[in-house]
DNA sequence: ATCAATCTGTAACAGTTGTTACAAGTACGT
DNA sequence: ACGTACTTGTAACAACTGTTACAGATTGAT
């Protein structure tokens, strides 16, 4: 059985699992393949299995009434998917997610996963920690969105990547689909972008963003 | 041991619980007592007991960098409050919650929360539920804020409210209530609404809404 | 190397929102 | 009934964002 790194997955790692191919044959799992820009979970679909992805990445997005997309994240192997959703009362997945890239994924059955819990408190554990860890994350992003301007939604955004270093660093993301994850236009973005460029806030080459005026980037949050 | 309603709660009824009072008396818990306007939890707080409003109702706001206020919700007894968070790495509470009126609130040490889901699995079951429910909640709220106008966050919000139906009901809000759940300006929530009456799409008296379009309501998300 | 697809920069204009300010209305406690 | 605090309506203006359009980079595949 192929597969790819299970034992650092944020929920299934750490599990003093011995013989880790014995495991997975136990579990009532499958696993499958699916090509790059394949969606794999539909928004409104029911999930009721959980889906660890452990090779490749993919994005989830949410459609609105109107069309638009909202990107919510990128996610990169080993990880689980739509955990948060699983157990909740209609059992929808609020997202689309699409394959990135080739990506490999074990769907595990939802009494599977309560039949684990019960006799692994450390995967109950994982479990929790990883949910409580992914609400912190749609919390921050909620926060992110009820920023006004743009300028001030990019500043909150480099301010959090650079974690206070003046260093360089790298966004691997295009600034259409920056645009996309702070919800607005992508002209607009870039204008807000090349004005804070013009001033000297910051400095960008391709996806590399470096701060070069912390004061005047803290300022645009007001 | 006086106390509110238990047995409705979502995580902690329907335990097939014989004797509460035994329950209750068996728990490491401690019960409290907060008076209106009170700062029950702050952001940032380290939080490593569940909280369960018994009694009363909350409200949960994050507070900007740059002082504003984004209200997420208000909570009403018997419900769980941070129950999402309590499992997070850095354990850190990233709302505030604050007293609408006199509360009672029973806090449960984290190690009891986990003695408990490992010794009753329908308390589990409860615990997942409402935590998956909640990340539901928090994802139709990142949805409303990526909308882009005023009009299309209220008809959202509307639509979503009325649920089909054509009878008035009513939002317990104020216009500044409802333009910091939108993340907008007061003035700028209140031309957008009275625009909307003027349209003849909505009919406004004090806090009871009535839908007289569906059609011209739906327009506005485009 | 070349082509297609994607990404970036920019412009003009319309449309929407924020800001500030003030008057009038309502709710509530005493 | 009175006053205070809160809520609502509205106005004018500045500021910001969306839309549409197009040309010039850049990237990746063949």
């Amino acid at each position: 059985m192929k597969h790819g790194d299970f034992q650092s997955c944020p929920v299934c790692g750490n599990l003093n699992i011995l013989d880790e191919e014995a495991f997975l044959d136990d579990l009532k799992c499958t696993i499958r393949a699916y090509p790059k820009n394949q969606l794999i979970i539909r928004q409104g679909e029911v999930c009721d299995a959980l889906y660890i992805l452990t090779v490749g990445s993919v994005k989830t997005e949410i459609i609105t009434e109107n069309g638009n997309l909202v990107s919510i994240e990128t996610i990169e192997a080993p990880r689980p998917l739509v955990s948060e959703f699983l157990f909740s009362d209609n059992n929808q997945s609020p997202v689309n997610v699409t394959a990135l890239e080739e990506v490999e994924i074990i769907k595990i059955p939802k009494s599977e996963i309560v039949r684990l819990m019960m006799s692994n408190p450390h995967f109950m554990q994982n479990y929790l920690t990883h949910n409580a860890n992914r609400t912190q994350f749609l919390t921050n992003r909620l926060q992110l969105l009820s920023i006004k301007t743009i300028k001030g939604k990019l500043a909150h955004y480099l301010l959090e990547q650079a974690q206070g270093s003046l260093k360089p660093f790298v966004i691997n993301k295009s600034q259409g689909e920056l645009a996309e994850f702070f919800a607005v236009a992508r002209p607009s973005f870039a204008r807000s972008l090349s004005e804070m460029i013009h001033d000297g806030i910051i400095r960008v080459t391709r996806r590399e963003y470096q701060i070069l005026n912390f004061d005047k980037l803290k300022e645009l949050l007001v």
